[in-house]
DNA sequence: GATGAATGAGAATTCATTCAT
DNA sequence: GATGAATGAATTCTCATTCAT
């Protein structure tokens, strides 16, 4: 959304126009959903015709596809720079929990909404347009992922995709639930307690990660190393 | 549907009638969710004419309600039925898993439109139902908690609704999400990892209750190590 | 559409209301063509919402055919009365190219609607409806041919099909153009002629049915059998 | 269209514009009437954009008179050609009625729409055109039936008017019915049959013209003969 | 209890046409 | 001469809901 692009981008009156019905359009979608948005609500908001929202977006779906794609690309250019902004895998691990937690708070009936229409294939282009702003945030988190992986902090015995599955869909139930108010230390707080839970669990069995004391780098084993280390005059 | 209470149960015109269009309405809302649920069809598919079904429900809000009342009546019974055949609380929180992601991948289409109903506050009367609906499920999930925690099985140090966000959240990803089709395989090994994450994380470092479970190495004893190594000249 | 039939014809609230609509909506359709028939007018016209209009005929298309039918079955009842009431074949023609011309006078705005949307096959019940309506008339006027050729009054080496065209083209011709006016006289006149022309030709060279006097029946024949029966006691 | 006069035609850009537009603009006519020409389709089609369209035609009015006057004037050059390679006054007759038809299987739905919006008055612009138009045609039809009449091929005791309509009208009619499909000799064949039932007639008994060739008898003369007949005991 | 009939209140598009550039 | 953008004015059809029978 913020382009600070040092090149002169040339405004025409057809993007300010096309600008400010998404603007109105995003906050309608929020709002009321796909089914409550009204053409000529849109219109009045953006300052413009309604004949002239259907001029730019052709029809609700149209008009849907242009607020998500308008949203995800700034959605993928924050995240960019949040997961920038920290030097460790694990750190940015932590700080995009962080991040998507207080951004959902936010969003979720925007995103909600993307995802209805999206996944449900009652209209092919929606589909297809939300796959693809979908598969940019998923990407990222894998990435992530395998960043972890390959630094050992993560069990290799699990697919990735029960990894994303639990940290997105957990992330949408604290949102939704009553659990976590929209305040920052709530949501930090649950950022927190999610990454304990994923990374963690729940139960008081440790994972094969730590049970497994055979192979790889165990508690057991950094223990033994520090002592020798400690064994060291 | 058909309770199974001993007593006669007297079935009234009335009564046939307002089943059937129960099961068309439960079907066209599966279906097109209830923006997109007519009354027309559900009458056509109930056998009975339009007023009829307004006769009976008297609104669409009212329609939904019943809808839902009555899913969430079988529902409950089959869970009962479920965790009632395992004997051990993690014996039932398995069997309550399984039992989950299956129904889940029949019904969420339906139990969507239950929450997204149910959430966003437009009609009060819903969003009551739908709460006390929603409460009949989650308490007995939390009953299950519960046990666990009293059997010693889960960590003490993690609000309860962080295990239930954890543990419906993920289901509803993983059941929404292209990894798990509804193959039951698929669903049962989906609902084995589901458990192995929630209970030992996905991380190579076993949380807290990992240590309290033995006398190895613990954090906190790696860490004391380690300011003793830090201290040393 | 006079009905009288003698049996007690129960006419229901939703019979009067089609039938008022029906006549609405004629009315319109004769005036302004399909696409400038609107809904609210008939509506109007017909003392109903439009709602209702739609609620009975579904769409335009679904008005256009209630229409047509309901005037081809007026139609097809006033040829048989006019043809019934003739005695000789030649009268039946004479008759039927009277009331016809009279009738186009009066219709073709309408029917000539009727053809324009039940020949160009945008719409298929449209046209479907248009060949079983079309197709009553002409069999009407096949079958007067038929008569006549069986009676020895028409060529038999021309096909039918040219007959039927040549008859209905010039009718509608004469209507349409201005060498006709609506007043009975004309109507007649034209009648006549359009009769004169097609049993006589334009030309000053008698037809094949008229030079080949050899063998079947001519005005000869008839005059020798006459003179025969004259000659009798 | 592009006029052969020997002078250098200059054509400038907007003569080049206006000709691709017409061009589309027939071709759209022809397919979907004028209620269904589009703006934005037959500016796609011509290469401009809609602005352009109106820029130079104004209305749609003034789109189809443009349209009509450019199809007829291609239309009476040749039908000058056609009339001009016969000889004879009949031969220029026959000549003319089997390009007719040929021509008319072909643009009868462009000719139809003319017709339709020529006729009916809603727009007096369009009417003068066509008018104007049509009567060139009819003019070059008539001075052919005149030449006719005057080398005595004619009978002389019918008007003009019912010569050109039953001519017009059954070819009209013969295109557009099933009987003649778009095949060269099918259409021959009907150009033959129209001028033999035109100059001859459908029935048996021959007309004045032939009648007056010979002292046979006469409808009259039998008519004497049955009154004698009727006359006796 | 059931229904045929009727309707109010939209709501999404469509499109010829205008105008500033 | 050409066009991108904008819009006023319609119009068909939808549908939950009501009511008399």
């Amino acid at each position: 959304m913020a382009d600070a692009r040092t090149t002169t981008t040339t405004t025409t009156r057809g993007d300010r126009t096309r600008a400010s019905v998404l603007t109105a359009a995003t906050g309608h979608l929020a709002a009321h959903g796909l089914e409550g948005l009204r053409g000529g609500q849109v219109a009045a908001d953006a300052g413009v015709s309604e004949a002239t929202v259907w001029f730019h977006f052709g029809t609700k779906q149209g008009l849907l596809i242009a607020v998500m794609e308008a949203y995800y690309d700034g959605l993928v250019a924050d995240i960019d720079d949040v997961v920038a902004s920290a030097s460790s895998p694990i750190g940015r691990l932590e700080a995009f929990a962080h991040f998507w937690l207080r951004r959902m708070a936010k969003d979720l009936p925007l995103v909600g909404e993307f995802e209805r229409h999206g996944r449900t294939g009652h209209d092919d282009d929606v589909v297809t347009a939300f796959a693809s702003c979908n598969r940019r945030i998923t990407r990222g988190f894998e990435r992530l992922v395998e960043d972890l992986t390959a630094g050992g902090r993560l069990r290799e015995d699990l697919p990735t995709w029960i990894v994303r599955d639990t940290f997105f869909g957990t992330a949408e139930h604290l949102v939704v639930g009553r659990a976590v108010t929209g305040r920052a230390t709530d949501l930090d707080h649950a950022a927190q307690l999610l990454l304990t839970v994923l990374l963690e669990g729940v139960g008081t069995i440790p994972g094969p990660g730590a049970t497994a004391a055979t192979d790889g780098p165990t508690l057991a084993s950094l223990d033994a190393k520090l002592d020798r280390l400690l064994a060291q005059p």
